[in-house]
DNA sequence: GTTCATTTAGAACCTCGCTTCTAGTTGGGA
DNA sequence: TCCCAACTAGAAGCGAGGTTCTAAATGAAC
């Protein structure tokens, strides 16, 4: 009945992609427009604001950062695992820079406030299934997982190493960096040891 | 002869750390005259543009933080001296979160690309002091200064505190991190004893 | 007291980019 | 073949914010 769209969603958030690589956080919906091919007017069908777009190109990039992220942590052994998680994060820089640079759009905590009240609550719970993973893996190596325990583990596992790839992303992961937020993540967990 | 000014530069500034608080990275130089005061036209007699005074903030920011890093690289002991320095990191951002908050405002990689030309050089030259200084505290501790060694030092010393306390950059920092900060500093730089 | 460069003061202007509007196109269904 | 909803297409509108303009005020030097 309808006539079918020339161009898929996550075409324009691929084209999104390229546009933020190209011209960074401030880029504009004529370069998103220009990217895909499409005129301006095109974008509000699928997306009702700048705003929306770009959140929606947060989104999807932080669920696919996030998958790795959750394989890893399905490692039985939870020393494993935690370290897994952390190297996950370099290296999926290494692999996905685009994307890695679309994570940095935003910041969760602040777009909880700003974003559009139809978006909000995906922004809110977009952290959940990680946490939880955590969680998990956090009562399995300390035997009880305390707030502050949790708060370690993500310290370790994503705070430290994302703080270490953070001055190259966008650009090339050097390889030594795995070793560094390996020691670094496991120096970190090891504070939570009851003998600590 | 002239009238004095008003406003000194660094109460602009001042003013301008005040916006950046209120409103974020975007705070418009509206927000920046409202704060100190001043009516818009004002600014422009201080500064040519908008992006000369918030890069004049970020160098001010920058060299502020700097101050307290160069001071624990004076220390002695290499190991104390280059520890002290990744401690600092938190420990500035908790007793100044809106000058931390300002340094998100660039980064160097970039700003030496996009800063006007009257402010390139110095934009280039900001971090100077502070790898020196690095650079002979790595000396004192390794024997020698290899590049590598250098790029590991300036991860555990840089890279790595700053990427631990960057989630609480601009609210409180909590003080379980000082120690997170100093286990993972260590563990880091140990990667780059003769025997690891 | 007069002079005059400098600064304050705030309104006007102008550019840029998000958004909306109107027209035209497409292609499946009746 | 005709219809029509969904979409493409690009131009126009509109607002926000950076920048500039003009006038007035200030206070040190003479």
């Amino acid at each position: 009945m309808a006539r079918p769209q020339k161009f898929t969603t996550d075409q324009i958030l691929d084209a999104a992609l390229t546009a933020v690589q190209q011209h960074g956080p401030a880029a504009t919906m004529a370069d998103v427009a220009r990217a895909v091919g499409a005129p301006m007017g095109s974008m509000y069908y699928r997306f009702p604001s700048r705003e929306h777009l770009f959140i929606a190109l947060w989104l999807r990039s932080i669920r696919h950062f996030h998958a790795g992220l959750l394989e890893a942590l399905t490692i039985e052994d939870p020393r494993t695992a935690l370290v897994a998680a952390a190297r996950h994060i370099p290296r999926f820089c290494r692999a996905h820079p685009d994307v890695a640079l679309a994570l940095t759009l935003y910041r969760q905590t602040r777009l909880v406030q700003s974003a559009p009240a139809e978006l909000v609550e995906e922004v809110r719970t977009i952290n959940e299934p990680v946490l939880e993973a955590m969680a998990r893996a956090c009562t399995r190596r300390f035997g009880r997982a305390t707030p502050k325990r949790l708060d370690l583990v993500r310290t370790a596992c994503q705070a430290s190493p994302y703080g270490l790839v953070r001055p190259y992303v966008g650009g090339p992961v050097p390889l030594w960096l795995d070793a560094v937020v390996t020691v670094s993540t496991e120096a970190i967990l090891a504070l939570g040891d009851p003998g600590a």
